[in-house]
DNA sequence: TCCGACACGTGATGC
DNA sequence: TGCATCACGTGTCGG
């Protein structure tokens, strides 16, 4: 190992030339030897900064920005752009998280002043976040009214077909374990209306077999 | 120009030594130009080098990978990443677009198939963007209901305390005029609901004298 | 030992 | 002419 010969660029070409440090007998076969290594290693490397540019040129296609630009600077243009992207889609989800790749359904009890201390009612804060169904609203809306609680107010938020309704309810408390009664009858119908609505999801999938795109901020 | 010497690299470190090809006089100082022009060359090329470094390294904590990631592969990621926050900003603007620095209200004919050629329906496109108040969804609700109007389809969307209200609305046409009557009624009901909202804005306003953040797609 | 990723110096090219 | 960028082959290190 470690041949250690001095190789000379020819100045014509780039092709390379060797100068054994030793004359005499063997030397053939340890050059040839060492020759297609440096042959397969540049050709390795040549792979490589392919892969890279092709990177870079998919790169120049993203940026609004014109063709013909620096590495460096198309860097620099990617690295703000994602990180203004970044800042807007943490603006646009600030209180409106909306998870695009999965249904959820949330139901928890939600402490805001309750200050006045006569009052035997406790709030809670019920979520569902889905696919956005035409009858979705209205069967939102028919549950909680079969519920034995007041709807204080509704947040709806859509992003890209997806929706997420957030509900703050108002129970009053008849006893104590009243509370995980109605927080359960609570999830249990968002839940109903959360299967009803991956049920025709699934039927339209048969016809559109869909795969969202994956997000992650 | 073009001395065509032949240089040599130094097996044990990187240093170069100059290896003239003509011997004799007058070569000394061509030699020290094009020596100081490479060296100058060379330092030129690795300033470049840690730019263009400086700028893998950012994406690398922009990206939310782990660290050590081979140049393609973190090129790669952030290309992904990029198309999919375009794809889901474009969703999120698509028929969203919600300006922050004003209210509107709008109303206007909206044809789409309106195929079966018995019926006498128009359908209406009415959009309200204002502010958000714990009543303005319910307030909405009631004066709709109030119209000779049938709601076909709502979306309601929400960006940092902004909402945007888009309804489908279908009426059924009793004559040539009726149709202007239904608009501007219906343009009307909006406004009503928009002044009340503005008007308790302006009260809010007093006690909290906002600047909204600005962003920018 | 081989292979992949990186940094380096250098030739080529455009302004 | 000098000063930028880029592609190339190569040395080197780590798995």
């Amino acid at each position: 190992m470690s041949v250690k010969q001095l190789l000379v660029l020819d100045g014509e070409k780039g092709e390379l030339v060797k100068t054994s440090g030793r004359l005499g007998k063997g030397n053939e076969v340890s050059d040839a030897k060492t020759l297609a290594a440096l042959k397969s290693h540049s050709e390795a490397e040549r792979r490589r900064r392919e892969r890279i540019n092709a990177h870079f040129a998919t790169l120049r296609g993203l940026v609004p920005s014109n063709e013909k630009m620096d590495k460096a600077t198309l860097l620099a243009e990617v690295i703000s752009q994602v990180k203004q992207m970044k800042k807007t889609a943490a603006c646009a989800s600030e209180g409106l998280h909306i998870p695009m790749d999965h249904d959820e359904v949330q139901v928890e009890e939600f402490e805001e002043n309750q200050g006045n201390g006569t009052e035997t009612i406790f709030s809670l804060k019920a979520s569902l976040c889905s696919d956005y169904r035409p009858d979705l609203l209205s069967n939102l809306r028919q549950s909680i009214d079969d519920l034995p609680v007041k709807l204080l107010r509704a947040e709806i938020s859509t992003l890209g077909g997806r929706v997420k309704s957030v509900f703050f309810l108002a129970a009053s408390e008849e006893g104590p374990e009243a509370r995980d009664v109605v927080i359960s009858s609570v999830h249990s119908a968002l839940s109903n209306i959360l299967d009803k609505v991956s049920a025709s999801a699934e039927y339209a999938q048969s016809f559109f077999p869909r795969k969202r795109p994956r997000v992650s901020y």
